[in-house]
This record gives structure tokens, sequence and C-alpha cells, in this order.
DNA sequence: GGCGAAACGGAGTCGCGACTCCGGTTACGA
DNA sequence: TCGTAACCGGAGTCGCGACTCCGTTTCGCC
């Protein structure tokens, strides 16, 4: 609730701000990144002016938006993380990824691409990236995933299906879970065949 | 190797249309879709005017290159359908079809989400889709294939698969090629558990 | 070789969208 | 209730990239 240089934020302003992120997520969600600040700021009900001098930039607002989302994604991981049985929790949770990453389309692709400044150990990237190691591990140790296989495979494989399924407008539910279906039995234990190549964590994916 | 108005086209000006068809190709399928006119012309060593006089404007310079992309697919399907083993063709197919998707990256999804003009019934989409499904039937025929899936289902869960190899940048074949395996041992009938939804084939794709 | 038409390319124009300026408005402490 | 600093929004500016104008060059036919 405070601006960079540290003093408090004025009521109408912490308001306009917490709109206009809002508006943003809505838009980006819906319509990629190419929605203008002109829409965001109209759909907020705000200026132009002070959408700018809130994030500075358009980058920046996004930034904002992406690390809203991952905190909701590393929510759901714990829940999952909290299931009695380790094959639910994970399957449950590659079932909110691929309807998460559906939902924020190119904005989930920005935040695969993006470099993400922050290098801090609390960062909501690496939360989200150490729940869904241990989601996984988890998986594996219990027999309910075959186990030739890294988190940064499974993100990969997961990010590819939400892809697919919002990439000729948004099928319905149903259409989506079919194809998660399809994956997790190929990842089954006993589904397995040899591999090529070698398994990824997730720092293995953000390295390139 | 007319134009439009059914002119015979001059040597020099069919050279240039060819050189600047295969710089973009090039260049959009590094860089994707956001690449400027002026670098392809740089590239194919014309100015900025050849290409518009050629092409009209880019997207016209996209289709062309996107109808070629899709020719070459074909030929590829082609090759695939006259293998002696069904199941070997398929996956040899869908090994191909990753790898050309991720090569052509933004291009590919220009592919999926375009309406496609013509509705010619030998246009390179209709031929592309009656091969595709050729494929498919062929292959659940051997039993080298779940039969709960369409052809439209396999074609999303691939380009799903081709986009998330790229979207971190390239990837090599080694890895590629682990997630096309992990996705087969989805595919394969014995693995079958039940699915949600109902099959779709390429059309229904296309239809959203 | 010469000539007319076709094609070329560099220097523009033009529209669009991110970002700023400044006069007016509003919150909030005294 | 009043003063002031923070905040606001509309009307700009500015840069970027697709597309055009026109004088010059090249092709290809005689």
């Amino acid at each position: 609730m405070t601006d960079p240089a540290g003093r408090p934020r004025r009521a109408d302003a912490t308001r306009n701000r917490e709109r206009i992120v809002e508006a943003a997520s809505e838009l980006f969600a819906l319509h990629g990144l190419s929605v203008q600040l002109d829409e965001v700021a109209g759909a907020a009900g705000v200026g132009v002016a002070t959408v700018c001098r809130h994030f500075g930039t358009k980058e920046g607002l996004v930034d904002e938006v992406l690390n809203r989302a991952r905190l909701v994604l590393i929510e759901q991981a714990e829940q999952c993380l909290g299931a009695d049985d380790a094959g639910v929790g994970f399957r449950r949770f590659v079932g909110a990824l691929v309807a998460f990453q559906s939902r924020y389309r190119a904005l989930a692709e920005e935040m695969a691409r993006r470099p993400d400044a922050s290098v801090a150990a609390d960062s909501p990237r690496h939360r989200a990236f150490a729940m869904i190691t241990a989601l996984v591990l988890r998986a594996q140790a219990a027999g309910e995933l075959r186990d030739d296989l890294g988190a940064g495979d499974i993100a990969v494989l997961f990010a590819g299906i939400a892809h697919a399924t919002t990439l000729t407008s948004h099928l319905d539910r149903h259409q989506q879970d079919r194809f998660v279906a399809v994956l997790l039995d190929g990842l089954r234990p006993s589904a397995a065949s040899a591999l090529p190549g070698h398994a990824m964590d997730l720092a293995d994916v953000v390295a390139r």
C-alpha cells in the first residue's frame, strides 16, 4: 500500500490501482497482450495517464498481473500438496495448471519466456517452482508417475496442452480434460517406453 | 509464373518474388510474425516497395509462405501413408508434424487460426486434412492407436507439444522427441482410460 | 542496339499505440 | 472548513512500422 518511495498511498490511488490490475488481468486473459492501454484504462474507469503513472510502462503492468497470477497458482499447488493421495493431488494440480494457463494464454507465455529479474528465493516464481517440484517428486515416490521425467518435462508438456486447447478459441472444459487425460495416460509408469533425451527440472526449462 | 491479371511475369520479377518468399519463410520461422517488412526485404536483397508490390500486404506474404509450408507437410504425410506398417507411418508422421510446427512456430499458429478463404476441395488445407485423417484411421484400424480419438484430437495434441518445445527457444531434437514419445505412450490402445468429451475430427477443430 | 513497358528502390506519408503535460479535482490532516 | 499535496484525465507528442510515389533501371522483343 505504499509507492516505491515509501510514502503511504492515498485511498483513491490504491482503489484505482486495484481496478486497473483487475481490468488488465481480465482483458489480457481474454485477448492476449495486444490489448491497448486505452482499453485497460477504459475498462478500469480511469484515464490512460493514471495507468502509466502507476506502472510506468505497459511491461510493468504485465509484470504486476503476472505476479498476482502466480500467487493464485501457488495457492492451488499448496492445496494439492495437502491431498492424502499423491496421485490424486498431482492429477488435480495439472488440471488446475492447464485451466490456469489456458485462461491466461499469452500471459502464461510471457511468464515462461520472461527472464524474471527477481532472483530472490521467495519470489513467486521460485515458490511456484518449489511447489511443482514437490508435487512431482511425491507422485513419483508413490509410484503414480513414471520416474524418467523431471518437473520441467511435466511443466512443458502441460503448457503445451494448455496452449493447444486455447489455440483455436476456448474449448469447453470437457474437451480440455480430454487432452489432459490422454497425456496423463502417457505419464503412468505402466505405459513407460524408453525415452530419448534426459529428464529436465524447472531450472533447465528456464535456462533457455 | 503469371500475375493476377494473367500476364506473364518478367524473369527478374519471378526471381525476386522467390527470394522474398524464401527470406520471409526463414525469418518468420526464426523470429515469428513480428519481423518487419524492411528486414524481409533486406534479407531478400530488394526494397520494401518490391515486397509490397508482389504481395500487396504483409498478410498476403504470410499467406504465400503458409501455403508453401503446407505443401511440404502434405508431401511428408504422403510418404508416411506409403509406409508398410501403419503404426510406424503414423509415428513417423507425428514426428515430422512436430518438427515442422516447431520450425514454423508463430506461422503454424496462424495456419490454425486463419479462416482460410479458399473452400476449394483441392486447397492445401483440405489436402492436408485428408492426409492426416487417413493416417489416423489407418493406424487405428491396425490397432496401433486408441480409437476414442479423432484426427482433430491428434492435431491439437501435437500442435501443443510443438508449441511447448519452442516456447522457450528451441530445444534440441532429442528433447523434442522425448515429449513426443510420452504423448505417443498416451495414445497407445493399451494405455487407454475412459476419456471425457467426444472425439473431434479436423473440421471440429477449425470450426472454432 | 534501341525502345517501350515492366519492375525496381529510396524517400517519403500515414495511422496507430505507448507514453507525457498541465490545468483541474479530490482526499485528508489540522 | 480550509489548504495543500497527491492524484486525476483529456489532449497532446513521438516513434515505429506498414504501405505509396515517382524518378531511375532493367528486361526482352524487334
